[in-house]
DNA sequence: TATAAACTCTATAACAACTATAGAGTCAAT
DNA sequence: ATTGACTCTATAGTTGTTATAGAGTTTATA
């Protein structure tokens, strides 16, 4: 059994992160020692592991939340795991694009202006105030 | 002199956003009426535009509210400008590559299921077990 | 004129996933 | 006995909004 430091170091996961993680029901309250001290054995280590594996992946805390109770049914179908990653991947992809667009427009704008002009002449500052196009 | 709900309609920022921007100190406290409702003329049209813009190419608060305080002092050089931007385009190309690495992993895990599969063979769950690869 | 609808006001909480802090208690070593 | 390292709980801060409650104002209608 190790207290919580350990399982800090052990896991990459901060202290702090880890009580988080307990006050979210995403891990199971922990054992305590005499002194109050929380307890954790192997089983804790890899289920934090996997956790930490899936934020990684940007997974939000309601859907590990979700990967987790699947973990627990083991007779249930893929369907549901399956559906929450093709949704996962199409929100991950749109982000993608969306930023694409937004440094297109960034170096466009950044072009704008040419070092050693003073700001009145800013094309930054004069397109910033300019009608934005439109990105719908 | 119009209204609130007005300039929320005229620039499509909610009147909750505008009114944020004013405690946040990105717009001047407006004018009041007599019964204590803010008034807004022409030039904070303009200004509300201006961060809007901003927003959408994400720039955060404090960097909006460094440009408003570059466009106050015309006669200045545009080199505070410049880095900021350009260090703005560096995090979201950080951000752009950092989520493509991430589009590949979750596409390789989402490979590693066929449907109709139980919970219980699943590659997708056992694969978040295991350890994941390093991304630094 | 009464009243209702539509608008505005302030203050406060929620969102997501942490991170940071304060103040107190526990444990091991000197 | 006391130091230092660790842990505990509770609370607030981060970012840029969005949502709510409860009260006041203005405008339109009956
Ligand atoms: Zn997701
Ligand atoms: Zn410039
Ligand atoms: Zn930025
Ligand atoms: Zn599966």
């Amino acid at each position: 059994m190790i207290k919580i430091g350990e399982l800090s170091k052990v896991t990459g996961c901060s202290v702090q992160t880890i009580r988080h993680y307990e006050k979210e029901h995403l891990i199971a309250s922990a054992e305590r020692s005499e002194g109050n001290f929380r307890l954790y054995d192997e089983a804790a280590v890899e289920q934090l592991l996997f956790i930490k594996h899936c934020r990684s992946l940007d997974l939000s805390v309601p859907e590990i939340r979700q990967l987790l109770a699947l973990n627990r049914s083991p007779g249930a179908q893929c369907d549901d795991v399956n559906r929450m990653m093709d949704r996962h991947i199409e929100q991950v992809e749109a982000r993608i694009q969306e930023l694409t667009r937004l440094n297109e427009q960034l170096r466009m704008l950044r072009r704008s202006c040419s070092n050693r002009r003073t700001v009145e002449q800013c094309g930054i500052l004069r397109n910033l105030s300019a009608t934005p196009v439109s990105s719908g």
